[in-house]
DNA sequence: GACCAGATGTACT
DNA sequence: GTACATCTGGTCT
């Protein structure tokens, strides 16, 4: 089901609110011997690099966890946190402009069976809904940070069909409040009314 | 809906 | 050494 053709460099290369919005309706593909599960984006987040207190790189903080942001767009930064958790963020902008989106929840489409076993019992919709449960759903951890999305091979992000601007809607981001007045930005989106999105107030 | 524990990597002193 | 994290799932109301 999967086309294989991923997303090209240049479309991670654009401003990185763009790319967010561009991102929802495309579809996430990991591979893995020879079986695909699949996504499709149905709510992101934008971090806007050294000027965006909520992100991992403000003020230029540059460590070995956060190297793949300082990178060239195009590929996929995963952090740990919580002492359980994973997030993955696909990184945006040229190389030392580190900024990124962070994938906050998608549509299963493909590989549910495999999707399930990695969840246990729940709703489908479950899935994959909220940031961590992304990763776990896709089999993604931070072994994984730094990969290339553009190539196609393990794991890759391709065009969906396409949300009409009637349909996404823009919210401050999720569990930033220590961010001052960057928590309120409205850098989150999702599509309106879709049963995936996460988005549980804080 | 509100509240909270969980478990450890990461950044910084 | 220490504080805290781009969260989730379970419990209680």
């Amino acid at each position: 089901m999967a086309s294989g053709k991923a997303l090209t460099r240049d479309f991670y290369l654009r401003p990185t609110r763009d790319v967010a919005r561009d991102l929802l309706g495309c579809v996430i593909v990991r591979r893995e011997r020879g079986r695909d599960v699949a996504i499709r984006i149905v709510e992101v987040e934008a971090y806007l690099g050294i000027e965006d207190p909520a992100a991992h790189t403000y003020r230029g903080r540059r460590t070995a966890r956060v190297e793949p942001m300082w990178g060239p767009g195009g590929h996929i930064y995963v952090y740990f946190t919580y002492g359980m958790h994973h997030c993955m963020n696909a990184v945006t902008r040229e190389q030392g402009t580190p900024e990124a989106v962070l994938i906050r929840a998608g549509e299963p489409l493909e590989g549910l069976t495999t999707m399930r076993r990695r969840r246990g019992p729940r709703a489908d919709r479950d899935l994959a809904r909220g940031p961590a449960c992304v990763c776990v759903a896709l089999g993604v951890d931070r072994r994984h940070s730094g990969l290339d999305l553009t190539t196609g091979r393990k794991l890759w992000i391709e065009e969906g069909e396409r949300v009409a601007d009637a349909q996404v809607s823009r919210a401050p981001r999720i569990g930033v409040p220590y961010a001052g007045a960057a928590a309120a930005w409205p850098l989150r989106f999702l599509v309106r009314d879709h049963p995936c999105v996460s988005g549980r107030p804080r």
